[in-house]
DNA sequence: CTGAAAGCGCTTACAG
DNA sequence: CTGAAAGCGCTTACAG
């Protein structure tokens, strides 16, 4: 009360407190860093939003790190960027090296993880294997029997360092041998996580000598691309194939797409839970979240079926 | 050279300036706060994430400011909260009052805006009531004569706070006028900036006694909304009906939309650089961008007329 | 419990 | 031209 009372006639002053001043004189500097390796994707701006109203809602100022290239990652972790500029590094997606970790440490800064995972640190992951499992789980369940993979490669120029997704392949992997279904390595596919790629990709799935009639695409941007490829094939979703992406951006359901939900909001509020938690010198924190599927109008049995049906 | 190399023996020593007492000494922070009303749009995520490369690339850290309610808006103004954090604040989108420039200017904040303007204040803007005019020539030019406009209504809840593509409408009518086609006052609507409210507003436009065959919405998101509409009422895009959008967002490649760009990223890039310019002195700067027409798949002549042709 | 003083790590004006 | 000193505006340990 006193309190915001003391707050309310500062403000009606003007006088607000040098934050120079206090950080230099108490060292710490009440900021956190978001270090991120692309700003304009939904995914990372979704994350950074989430985490960005916790942590100011307990008074951080957040700054923003974007290291879009292995040069500008390098460059990052080789100078001391963040020494008295913040306190703590939320990174997204980012899959460190030890020394990138221990270069954050040696800046005095706590660290949490999202979407990695290293001894010692905070992180929050998704059940990404389970996820993938989810979906080819549905497609299976539909009655799909030759089911594509369409994945994440790396680009060569990007930071990412690690190729997080992977789980999501080996959920694939393991709904078709569960099911007992062939596996069939020329229906798995990686290409750069953008809807162009994902469109040459399912283009390139459709000229198989036997077809796929699904694909579980690991993002929603590739099922995005997908989608269109097949479009300009002619052929019809769902009557002609099922599409499952992972994500649920927040345009899949304009294009009514099923896809697996993986909380991204809730993945950035968990990091900036966690990372205040380590910020106040308690024990690194580890959240798991579960992806859960999302069906919309872009999976429904194979034509086979619903022909046999009639 | 030397500098070069000093740096250079520094980063490899460790050794890093302490930003607080070097502020605390000039006076100077040498960040930027960059302030949005949503991160989690693509059109600001695009901004802020080109706006930052120019600001890091010059030295500068960025701050994330986010007022994504009208109650955090005034609280965000009504507080010193960047005074002795930023020596300057790129302000994205919001229409700021008198009051609010004046606010940040008292908070020593140099000031730029993007897709606002205010005498004495550094701006870049887009030529929207041009764009708005292509966009609807294009359409007129294919032969469409009934075309709805499906414009941005602000949401109760938005802090936006002004109507900035209230330029898209009138751009509308120009063409309208010009061409001589009737301007009908019920194929103008309104909606939140949402897919969901894009597509109930196109299905609320094809209830018309008269319905249109063609209409121009005022941002790719609402196109997307109405796309999706479309599908759903069983027409076919562009043979059926004909779809113009405005932002060339980077999924409207994907679902072949055609549409106005007005160089979002360009837009933050000459912010950015605007607000450097201010923040040495320079008298405030103000750039205009055109938008351009990019034309895709979900355009074509009306159905009456290729009909005819045939 | 109150209040004056030292110190945080820089920058810069000034004395030598 | 070089180097010691004052000052930026806080926090905090300490003397009274």
């Amino acid at each position: 009360m006193t309190r915001k009372r003391v707050q309310k006639a500062a403000d009606e002053l003007g006088y607000a407190a040098s934050p120079s001043a206090s950080r230099l004189a108490t060292g710490r500097t009440r900021t956190v860093a978001v270090v991120v390796p692309l700003l304009s994707k939904w995914f990372f701006a979704e994350v950074i939003a989430a985490a960005g109203r916790v942590l100011s809602g307990e008074g951080y100022d957040v700054l923003l790190a974007e290291v879009s290239t292995p040069r500008l990652r390098s460059e990052f972790f080789a100078s001391p960027r963040l020494h008295g500029r913040s306190d703590g590094a939320l990174v997204v997606a980012l899959q460190l090296t030890g020394e990138e970790l221990a270069a954050l440490e040696s800046q005095g800064q706590s660290v949490a993880l999202v979407g990695s995972e290293r001894p010692g640190a905070a992180s929050v992951q998704v059940q990404d294997r389970d996820g993938g499992r989810a979906a080819v789980r549905h497609l299976l369940n539909l009655g799909h029997e030759r089911i594509a993979f369409l994945g994440i490669r790396e680009a060569p120029g990007s930071p990412l360092g690690g190729v997080p997704p992977a789980e999501r392949l080996l959920g694939y992997r393991d709904a078709l041998l569960e099911a007992g279904a062939p596996s069939d390595p020329s229906l798995e596919l990686g290409v750069e996580n953008t809807v162009e790629d994902g469109a040459a990709g399912m283009a390139s799935l459709l000229t198989r000598v036997q077809p796929p009639t699904a694909v579980f695409a690991a993002s929603d941007e590739l099922a995005f691309g997908a989608l269109s490829a097949l479009r300009h094939a002619g052929l019809e979703v769902p009557r002609d194939f099922s599409v499952v992406g992972y994500d649920n951006h927040e345009l899949s359901g304009a294009v009514g797409l099923t896809t697996m939900d993986h909380g991204v909001a809730e993945q950035g509020r968990l990091a900036a839970e966690a990372l205040i938690g380590a910020l106040s010198g308690e024990p690194a924190r580890t959240s798991r979240i579960e992806a859960r599927l999302v069906v919309r109008g872009s999976t429904a049995p194979p034509r086979r079926l619903r022909a046999g049906a009639r």
